[in-house]
DNA sequence: CTGTGTTTGTTGCAAACGCAACGAAATCTC
DNA sequence: GAGATTTCGTTGCGTTTGCAACAAACACAG
């Protein structure tokens, strides 16, 4: 966990009741879905969610990817992803290929077995996702959804979709 | 995260569109508060939101308290809350006490110095939690806690306010 | 072209983590 | 009470993380 974000330094007020609740919800939930998740993977013997992430953003691309241009959607910084890549490479679900327009970095390609490893995350990721996610109806989802993005301030509807 | 929670086994659908939507936004704005809150710490010099939540679990308590009595409402592993014992001990601000109705364990007491520096925390921790949450409303806030423990299944409601 | 600053990505090191194995006390069973 | 089982907490070890320092390519000013 690092990155940043706009910093307007308010006139730093303690945060009333209801903002505390939702603070507090916000942290305890996301760790428990996100474990429940998680689980799912380990349990299958699959990787991590971040692979998942990683493999899906070149995916999407549908072309080889700088780094940096994977850094910013995906919310990590250099320094993580350079890792998470050397660990990928070594098993073979993506390769570094020269960049002819840029010497200083290279491009990630996804591999087939990359391709096929998404593809199979997704048969235990989408089952994992709908089961955390249950207790809730399809309209109290959207207006989560809603409320968290006005929090967060984002629109950027990333899809985990496969 | 570790961690598990209850698995019913459903029929194994595919997420909806909308909750698709809710995991995504979920996932990318608890991390990025998250981050806003655990930067403000670090930028402060103070330690991050984890021992906040043993110093003040041990301070609602009152008297000092089991490792077991601490990881369930914390949400934290046995070995995590063990190795995060050994150094808040190390910095002084709680310590282990023997436990006289079972050997097997120890009470952990608060110091005079773990309880100010839980205070110390807050004055930047709150104003940093109050920042982070900005963009939403009290009614909205509430909604979205409301909604959040009910996706959790969770009531629990821990107050982080000193 | 030369020097200065920026962008892009990697890496050495110390700290922290996850897991599985462990020890010791409590508890249960006969 | 002897022996098996469970609970509570710790630890060895390999992996992963965060940070700060770094190198190399680019961009740009003169």
């Amino acid at each position: 966990m690092r990155l940043q974000q706009t910093q307007l330094k308010g006139p730093s007020r303690i945060p009333s009741d209801p903002i505390q609740r939702a603070w507090i919800a916000l942290g305890r939930v996301s760790q428990l879905v996100q474990c429940d998740v998680d689980n799912a993977l380990k349990e299958a013997g699959l990787p991590e969610l971040t692979w998942y992430t990683v493999l899906w953003e070149l995916e999407r691309a549908g072309k080889p990817t700088r780094p940096k241009d994977l850094a910013i959607p995906l919310f990590i910084l250099p320094y993580q992803l350079s890792r998470l890549v050397d660990r990928m490479e070594k098993d073979g679900l993506l390769k570094r290929i020269e960049c002819k327009e840029d010497k200083r970095g290279h491009l990630l390609e996804l591999t087939p077995k990359g391709f096929t490893m998404r593809k199979q995350m997704w048969t235990v990721y989408a089952p994992a996702m709908d089961e955390a996610l249950k207790r809730i109806s399809d309209p109290e989802a959207l207006e989560l959804a809603r409320l968290l993005n006005k929090l967060g301030g984002l629109e950027y509807p990333v899809q985990p979709k496969g």
